[in-house]
DNA sequence: ACCTGAACACCGTTCAAGT
DNA sequence: ACCTGAACACCGTTCAAGT
């Protein structure tokens, strides 16, 4: 039922992406998606390049632009794939509990390439699958007795808690990936300086709790407020 | 008392930053750091470039190998100075003010160069002022009863919840920035596509509320759940 | 109609050479 | 000790030319 808590970005040797040959006149946006999506797969975010898509498809890196105006326009194109999942929406009748699987859900949607998360929640949201999520949840609030102002409110809170949280998790993995291409680097995130700061010294043992139950601790935090189902 | 909620970041024309003339053997760190702050300062983000400071002080591009060992790690170095701000951490004796008055801070402080925040949001934490602002926070919610591991629950979740706002608020910054550069663009953030997404189209009129409020009732949210003070 | 390839105006970083 | 400058290996994008 519920996909696996992976973060499946490649070891990100910055290794070339064998090319895939493309005959002439075939060239689609759905054929430079999926290429696209492809070397993000294989190398992470940083191999992401026209160039690159160029010599993975064979094609000289320049063709793309009959079909995407800018790398930009692909990327969003990118987004909305991700944000899109492959999961269909929570629909259980139980509001609360769908409300809450589909913060789940959308977090695991970013975090399935994290090297990709930062760049997309970098660019201003757009595609049909955000919009989609948007009025999936705010239906449900307001399923739960909320007038439109008070969903639109808690929505937006759970939204960038949300994004918020897939963003920290993000630049962890790719600090873990920075440190295994140049060994010897120490922790900053989880080895905070805690030297005359006895509050974080306190909280440290805390940090390196496993981040989808803590993830589940701050949804726990922001509906607990809200009301009880009648 | 609350520092205006601006956000200066300049207009972006990608003009020139003029130059300050360097005598030679002054270069430091600091030096250093100004220039790039003024450099963003003026032109946002986008113009800080190694060359960029270079040619604002008048010297090589390649001269600042010797005080920062990567671009990167002279960028954590202006974020530690933006997370630091100026103002002193709020402590009236009022926990639960002082919490809601840190984390405007911190937004204001972010927000200060719109176009920095994404930037800055992408590295790993490692400041001193990051950890400064962790200790402080998670200080009062101790003081407000907690453990020291609700404490840090708390602590992340009012955390991700600033940084998701601050990066959403620095999205739309940099759209209307794109806009008026090349006028005629759509703002899609607040256009949504709301045909056939009813529950959206009843939020539309409550996503133009101004982000200060917003930002403050979801404060409100997360906060409300926190024990009365005894 | 669709793709090519040269070209433009940039990047961050390294390293031998200068002063 | 400190800075220079050429060089390396890249970027995204434009546009005239080809097929």
């Amino acid at each position: 039922m519920t996909a696996p808590d992976t973060q499946e970005d490649a070891p990100h040797t910055g290794a070339p992406v064998p090319p895939h040959r493309t005959p002439r006149g075939t060239l689609s946006r759905e054929l430079l998606l999926d290429a696209a999506m492809e070397i993000v797969r294989i190398g992470g975010a940083d191999a992401f390049s026209m160039r690159a898509l160029g010599s993975r498809l064979e094609v000289d890196p320049t063709a793309f632009y009959r079909h995407f105006r800018t790398k930009n326009e692909l990327l969003d194109a990118l987004a909305d794939i991700l944000i899109a999942g492959d999961e269909p929406l929570p629909s259980t009748g139980d509001a609360r509990a769908d409300l809450r699987e589909s913060l789940h859900q959308l977090r695991r949607c970013l975090l399935r390439h994290p090297t990709m998360a930062a760049v997309i929640l970098r660019r201003p949201p757009g595609g049909r699958a955000y919009w989609e999520r948007a009025n999936h949840a705010i239906g449900l609030l307001r399923g739960l007795g909320l007038s439109a102002e008070a969903a639109t409110s808690v929505y937006q809170t759970l939204l960038f808690y949300c994004l918020g949280h897939v963003l920290s998790e993000a630049r962890a993995v790719a600090a873990a990936v920075a440190r295994d291409r140049r060994p010897g680097t120490p922790t900053a995130t989880f080895n905070p300086p805690a030297h005359q700061l006895p509050d974080l010294a306190a909280a440290v043992p805390f940090l390196r709790a496993d981040t989808r139950t803590q993830f589940n601790e701050g949804l726990d935090l922001i509906l607990g407020s809200l009301p009880a189902p009648g």
